[in-house]
DNA sequence: AAATCTCTCAACCGCCGCTGT
DNA sequence: GACAGCGGCGGTTGAGAGATT
């Protein structure tokens, strides 16, 4: 009878079985582990050394802490590695009890997760804008413009009411823009792309979808985006910020620098506070004990290290946000499709829910920060 | 109730760095 | 310096459990 692969060699492979356990804890009680090339023959085990020393380590080893992780640990979890990366061991060693494999798990089948559903790139820890996330947001922010931004609303009536079409179209006329950068010689220039050439198509639109888009610059005067062509790339809102963050990095006063400071790669974005109104970062910051969380010192000096990277990164592009629906698409995987993540993360009851989502930090400040609601049905769209 | 899909996580694999010869 | 052996690390896989249709 032929040998199943798993055993080939004489060696046993796969699932360990409890006899197997004991003969490892057994033996490593009585002589203590190391020499893992040997003990497998010494402890009368069919495995080889390497299988014996992950099992031990990751499964066997007594002072591992089993069972689900505190919200504690998936705070630091998070932080440790935005400094870290994927360095599973060193992370590891700071959360006593568990093992880098557990939270390498961890990471990839709930934290990673989570991220990417409040649109955090888990890699940079950055905001990870889209188009998709694009229009969560727009929908969000238009329908609930404040009254100080009172612009002609698309529909010509009151409050802004955004039929599918405008919003794509907006969204089309935002990634052209951010695609070049603001450039405004690409954007004066007769060189149209495809999105260019269905704006020019939708003539009812496009000046308001330009106003529309500048109002969502609420930090800078209101300028039509005509205006703002003429001027050079280098003085547009975006690359504007991107300067005053990086000497503010360099010179070392951010009061706060968390990661979910609108000042890192998302500078556009607003917040509105229970009154609906615009909430200054720190004011928020100050107000809410989650935000202080990732307001304190220790924090703070992880993350700067992070922030100076990406902000170099984001220099690097000539200041422009770093998103592109190509890259998004290959990028996400595919049980997490951008558009059935939006879904789900809309749904998070991060307010006052009671499901496992209310253990979220990170994400639901990020929803908190960026006001990312529920503003996709099935398809994705408005 | 059955089939199918999705998720989780223990375990494996290949590579790398360190150490001793 | 070259080589071999070993332990450790991070990425990936796949079986089983659970959820969904």
């Amino acid at each position: 009878m032929a040998k199943s692969s798993s055993e080939k060699n004489g060696l046993k492979k796969g699932p360990w079985t409890p006899e197997e356990d004991q003969k490892l804890i057994d033996y490593i009680q009585k002589h203590g582990h190391g020499k893992w090339r040997t003990l497998p023959k010494n402890a009368g085990l069919k495995r080889c050394g390497k299988s014996c020393r992950l099992r031990w380590a990751n499964y066997l080893r007594p002072d591992i802490k089993r069972g689900r992780f505190s919200f504690e640990e998936e705070e630091a979890i998070i932080q440790l590695h935005s400094v870290l990366g994927n360095k599973w061991s060193t992370i590891a060693a700071n959360l006593p009890g568990r093992t880098d494999n557990e939270i390498k798990n961890y990471w990839n089948t709930h934290i990673k997760k989570k991220l990417l559903k409040m649109g955090i790139d888990p890699v940079t820890h950055t905001p990870r804008l889209d188009v998709l996330q694009l229009a969560s947001i727009l929908n969000t922010s238009l329908y609930n413009l404040p009254p100080q931004f009172n612009y002609p609303s698309l529909s010509g009536i009151g409050r802004s009411v955004i039929n599918p079409s405008h919003m794509l179209s907006l969204l089309t006329t935002l990634l052209s823009c951010q695609n070049r950068n603001y450039n405004p010689d690409v954007l004066n220039n007769n060189q149209l792309s495809d999105s260019d050439t269905l704006l020019q198509n939708q003539p009812q639109c496009s000046q308001m979808q330009l106003d529309s888009i500048q109002a969502f610059q609420p930090n800078q005067p209101h300028v039509s985006l005509q205006e703002n062509h003429i001027a050079k790339s280098n003085s547009n809102p975006l690359n504007m910020e991107s300067q005053v963050m990086k000497t503010k990095l360099e010179n070392h006063i951010i009061p706060i620098a968390t990661p979910f400071s609108h000042q890192n790669t998302l500078p556009n974005l607003w917040l509105y506070n229970s009154e609906g109104h615009i909430s200054d970062l720190p004011t928020m910051a100050q107000s809410s004990s989650a935000m202080q969380r990732f307001s304190s010192p220790k924090f703070n000096s992880i993350y700067n290290n992070n922030l100076l990277e990406n902000q170099n990164l984001c220099n690097n592009n000539e200041g422009a946000p770093n998103f592109n629906l190509s890259s998004l698409l290959s990028s996400t995987p595919s049980s997490s499709s951008p558009i059935s993540t939006l879904n789900s993360s809309s749904s998070a009851t991060f307010v006052n829910g009671t499901t496992e989502d209310e253990r979220d930090t990170y994400g639901s400040n990020m929803l908190l920060m960026y006001n990312i609601s529920n503003g996709l049905n099935d398809s994705g769209l408005l």
